[in-house]
DNA sequence: TCAAAATTTATCAAAAACTTACAAAAATCT
DNA sequence: AGATTTTTGTAAGTTTTTGATAAATTTTGA
């Protein structure tokens, strides 16, 4: 049988019952028990499903409001599994700043095993946890900027710049070997207080984004500690900025 | 057995049961009752059920205002009509103070061709209007109150502050021929903030608010423009307010 | 009020489940 | 057909969950 035929029997499987642990898919489907285990975290990365032990259980899913129409289809493999990358390196409990944008998005979905605190400007992630008690989430605060429906202003810079976090998530337009960019002066704004009130700060830029230039620049790598990216991104470009002291993890 | 399972058959049978000991479930799911201890402690950690001395029951979910998805259905035709009727009382352009709850809620969706600019510790308003670029939203900012959906906490306090707006349009818990009441300390808070901030007051509250307590005392009528309601609130009690200078409008 | 009984919390070893690494099998490409 | 890539199953090591027990706490009943 092929994968792909058995995981859509599978995702089929789980919106009728809800709940399957990894013994009935295996006897259901008749395959290993690993087959299955590869296929759930395949499907889980698309966002439909979450794995739990010993089973998966299907994810209700939210209104469409958020669904990053546009970008979020195009690279959605590169950012998912960035997103999951970044967010095996958050410890239990930590304090998170979460920037805007689809692929800040993407780690803050995997993020519910780890039951952090977060800070947020995105509508978007505060809607994600919003009915969850075990995940603290702050909202900054600010005036929504429509096309991104991340909140600008003075209200989202003064909430940044009046707490530390441990660990700051960030997205941007784009990066070179001189640093970060992002296409807009509000979101910049943004972006610097949140490195300011951060001790350590971690960029999430999918493939596309290296090596591609945005309006503004942001900040240079000095202010960066781990950039997560994924294979396809260009080596020799990666190269110079980890000869700028910054860990690169490849998803 | 998956835990998450089992967690929901807890779940399941306390909706049935109202209460149940340790000792019944482990016998019934047939599990240690450590196990069981540890799947309550989980459980209420979700805020469906509350654990007690040698058992757990569930939560009697609360009949207040600000409870979305449950409430809002019951009443809903009295809520659309309140929301229609307030309105009608805006005029384009507006500034807006926009409190939570359903019946605020019911408010804002009547609000598109006025172009109002919002202020909003709301998410749900929040999402309604985030991608709408003719009506500027603005996010207080604040702490996620679970399944509320509104911000509260210092920083909406802080928001609600430091502006000044047109209107309020708020919503309640109860109300008798004192003033309003609300249900929780850190809604009150912040509601007491919308007030100073806004040149006009308007609560609406449909007829089932109409002489009904709740917990805690917002304020009296004397900080109260218009009082929104529908048909079906208790005449005498109407007269009353009517008498201590508030117009009361009835959908 | 005190002491016995019951319940909860903390701790630990065993069992179950998860991850990673690797070799065999199947599918795809040249 | 032969080589390359992808997929699958197995095995070793790690983490999570579970059940049992001892210490601390709360409730009960005189």
């Amino acid at each position: 049988m092929l994968s792909e035929r058995r995981q859509r029997l599978i995702e089929d499987y789980l919106k009728e019952v809800e709940f399957a642990s990894l013994e009935e898919l295996s006897e259901k489907l008749d395959v290993s028990i690993s087959t299955i285990r590869r296929d759930l975290t395949r499907i889980e990365a698309k966002g439909q499903i979450r794995r739990t032990h010993g089973g998966a259980r299907l994810v209700e899913q939210k209104k469409d409001e958020y669904r990053f129409s546009s970008r979020q289809q195009v690279e959605s493999d590169s950012k998912d599994r960035v997103g999951a990358a970044c967010a095996d390196l958050i410890g239990p409990g930590q304090n998170l700043l979460m920037d805007g944008g689809s692929t800040v998005f993407a780690v803050a979905r995997y993020l519910e095993p780890k039951s952090p605190h977060i800070v947020t400007n995105c509508l978007a992630i505060a809607d994600l946890y919003a009915g969850n008690p075990e995940i603290e989430v702050i909202v900054t605060g600010g005036v929504v900027y429509p096309r991104l429906q991340v909140l600008v202003g003075e209200l989202a810079v003064y909430a940044y710049r009046s707490l530390s976090a441990d660990i700051a998530i960030m997205g941007g337009g784009g990066a070179n070997e001189d640093g970060i960019m992002n296409s807009h002066l509000l979101l910049i704004e943004i972006q610097r207080a949140m490195i300011a009130s951060a001790q350590r700060v971690i960029f999430c830029l999918d493939h596309t984004k290296i090596g591609r230039r945005s309006f503004t620049p942001l900040c240079n790598w000095d202010a960066v500690d781990i950039l997560v990216t994924n294979r396809g991104a260009p080596r020799d470009l990666l190269q110079k900025i980890e000869a700028q002291g910054v860990e690169i993890i490849l998803a």
